[in-house]
DNA sequence: CGAGCGGTTGAGGGAACTCAAGCAGGGTGG
DNA sequence: CCACCCTGCTTGAGTTCCCTCAACCGCTCG
């Protein structure tokens, strides 16, 4: 649980909070779609104990929960680094992953307001996410109201999301889901190496995540892995996904079946 | 088009604006969950084109659109009197119900800051829904800042809306996705009169729209009410459904199979 | 009356699920 | 070091659920 506290240094005027870059030297803040909550903290020179209430880095490692079952106005949380899933729980207890969340993610937001939430969030890698209160919120936007139109932007771009994911769901059969999937990036992680001419991805998740998902079993996420593979369109090795042919997966989206090869 | 213009009579202090009531003499403003935003209307004295600017309220037919494609910052619309559905379209043209709308009901909130749409939203009776300018809504919350913890909440409410849709359309199958529809109240209208110990609704919209939202074919949706009618849950009679047994309706979103009777 | 629309019902086939076996890789311990 | 297990993933065989195609019914409207 040891909770990584980033302290500004003090006397900058602009005290961005840097999170560690384990893996590839790409600082998460830099992706924040809210750098105004964490600019000018007005903890600094703080005591310790207080800043933290204030501000927050918190650590999980695969497999930990980001624990936020039914907590009303607790806070909201920013991915730094790595990725974690959010799942929905039934009342037969069965799991329904409703979303991947990479650096630059906003989690809870929708929870601020409302405590009717059987869900959790799990990391899926090392995970690094920056806590922000909901009462340092609320009164960072007291004092910038211009920051609601970010607070609008994100609530409406998970709507948005969703609505695309209804679609998905509503009427792609699985082999089109698998590759708007691909693309999409609800899930995967692209690399960080975009140099080559073939995209390469990584999926953080296990098949049964993204069977979830997409709403079918992982058998046939795995067979449908290997239909794309067959139409040479993908090369999988384990999570890492080769998109060979970028155009023709977007393609795959919209036909069915590809006879062909 | 002919957009229905209500004025506030001048001089009331809480001058609150009235929806027609058609239907069941039930005032569409009782259940607006953004009063604050139309009470004590600055618009009151002013000319009719500026008031217009501020506030409106507007009348669809059945069948007719509250366009809505990709305008930014435009407005926000709550429905006062009728069902609407939105839908996305994607590349291919089809069409997929993304949610029904009723009395109450917030449309457009996720559009204030992005634009990125397709789709639509679609009047299925007559409809009386009040426009509030993004303007005003933002003018409102500058001078009343606890006016945010509602956006919030109706923002959280469509995206944990959203994510039960998703898990729905995840891990239930036809049966169950229909029995949940109509104890979900995600489109079905609860009858006004609850006295009896049956409880009846009425459906809105066609089985196409509810086939599109619930992910699966009309033919499956009449086959799936036929199956529902033959277990002695429901009696259907067109769009008017009643609901013999609630209980045993709930307990069937949960098992995919009754085998008896 | 006929056309058109919305809805129901039937027959057949196919996509995806279930059940099951097998494989590869990593970790542990003898 | 290798046997062993465990987990994650793949592949195969059989079945079922639901989609597709089609006909039919009731209603409204011109």
């Amino acid at each position: 649980m040891s909770a990584v506290l980033r302290r500004s240094p003090p006397g900058t005027t602009r005290s961005r909070v840097r999170a560690p870059a384990p893996r590839s030297g790409a600082p998460g803040c830099d992706h924040c779609p809210l750098p105004a909550v964490c600019d000018e903290s007005p903890g600094n020179g703080l005591p310790g104990a207080l800043l933290d209430s204030v501000f927050e880095q918190r650590h999980l490692e695969p497999g930990e929960n980001l624990y936020m079952a039914g907590q009303k106005r607790g806070s909201i949380w920013v991915v730094a680094e790595g990725t974690l899933k959010t799942s929905e729980v039934d009342l037969a207890g069965r799991e329904q992953v409703v979303g991947f969340h990479g650096t630059g993610e906003v989690l809870g937001i929708e929870r601020i307001e409302i405590a009717e939430h059987r869900g959790f969030a799990r990391a899926l890698e090392p995970v690094h996410v920056c806590r922000i209160p909901v009462s340092r919120l609320l009164a960072r936007l007291s004092t910038e109201p211009a920051l609601w139109r970010d607070v609008l932007g994100i609530a409406g771009r998970q709507i948005t999301r969703a609505r695309e994911v209804h679609r998905v769901l509503g009427q792609l059969q699985t082999g089109q889901r698998l590759a708007w999937f691909l693309l999409s990036g609800a899930g995967p992680r692209h690399s960080a190496c975009a140099c080559s001419g073939e995209r390469t991805v990584y999926l953080p998740m296990q098949r049964q995540d993204i069977a979830s998902f997409l709403g079918m079993t992982l058998e046939t996420v795995s067979r449908s892995f290997g239909a794309l593979h067959r139409e040479r369109l993908i090369e999988v090795r384990g999570r890492t996904i080769q998109l060979l042919d970028p155009a023709g997966l977007a393609a795959r989206i919209l036909h069915p079946e590809r006879a062909a090869a």
